[in-house]
DNA sequence: CTAGTTGCAAAGAGTTTGCATGGCG
DNA sequence: CGCCATGCAAACTCTTTGCAACTAG
């Protein structure tokens, strides 16, 4: 538990209050300080307290080598699966509706709980599935 | 494209062929090879060669710095969307019918299109729920 | 003040690559 | 025999850690 509320602590939780839904990376969140005012490491270590304090869920995405990070301070973040857009990169929300109804299925048919905050669910985006249409690449 | 058919390439394949759904680091699957006939370097060309010609997938547990590979050799596999058990690893299935639901349900209702192979469901499966609660766990 | 936190640089872990050797076809 | 793949070691990338300096409370 942290014990001091230092610029550099202040900063990134802002930072990610900001970026609430978006899967981050280390470098992505240092890239973000324009000011550089955090070194990485500070900002590691910032990420693994976070953690440890339930505020943030590390994940990773099909492909990519890094750890990505993901602000889950507040229980609306916490409480919901994510779609992620593997070609824009972008996340949304799936439906509450829909969490709540593969959660339960899940839970009842095959007797597995699926943990919310570290799910998510990879594909292409309305947008870039439009977009794919109009430039003809391959589906 | 690979040319020859070199004996590590096949020890590889024959690999994933018994650990079809498992997700799998390099380190693993050296572990795996107890007269370690394959070296690591050949493991990772061959892992990058496979996964480019799609019969395998590449991903990550959230948590686990390193990344894992599943085998998509076969069609069954490549349809079927994960369920993975954050406490002891193991994989399972979510049933077909549960599958297309979400699958046509995301379409229709989101927009977006859920990309099978690449996602897997985590959460604690029955088996280890059960052991937490003889061992008294937190919930 | 004084313990927690930072920045830097060095150490680690995991993955990729260059190059000479070896083996598939 | 010729080209591709392998093994080794070095290079890289991302993350973690030791330590002295700094700072929040």
């Amino acid at each position: 538990m942290s014990k001091y509320e230092t610029k550099q602590r202040k900063r990134l939780t802002d930072l990610f209050a900001s970026h609430a839904d978006e899967m981050l990376s280390a470098e992505q969140l240092y890239a973000l300080l324009d000011d550089k005012s955090v070194s990485m490491s500070a900002i590691y270590r910032n990420l693994a307290e976070l953690e440890s304090e339930g505020k943030l869920t590390r994940l990773s995405r099909p492909g990519s080598r890094s750890i990505l990070y993901r602000y889950t301070e507040n229980e609306n973040c916490r409480e919901k699966i994510h779609l992620s857009c593997k070609l824009c990169g972008k996340t949304f929300h799936l439906r509450p509706s829909e969490t709540e109804k593969l959660v339960s299925e899940v839970e009842k048919n095959d007797g597995f709980l699926i943990d919310r905050a570290n799910t998510v669910l990879f594909g292409v985006c309305g947008y870039c599935m439009e977009n794919e249409r109009r430039t003809g690449v391959a589906k």
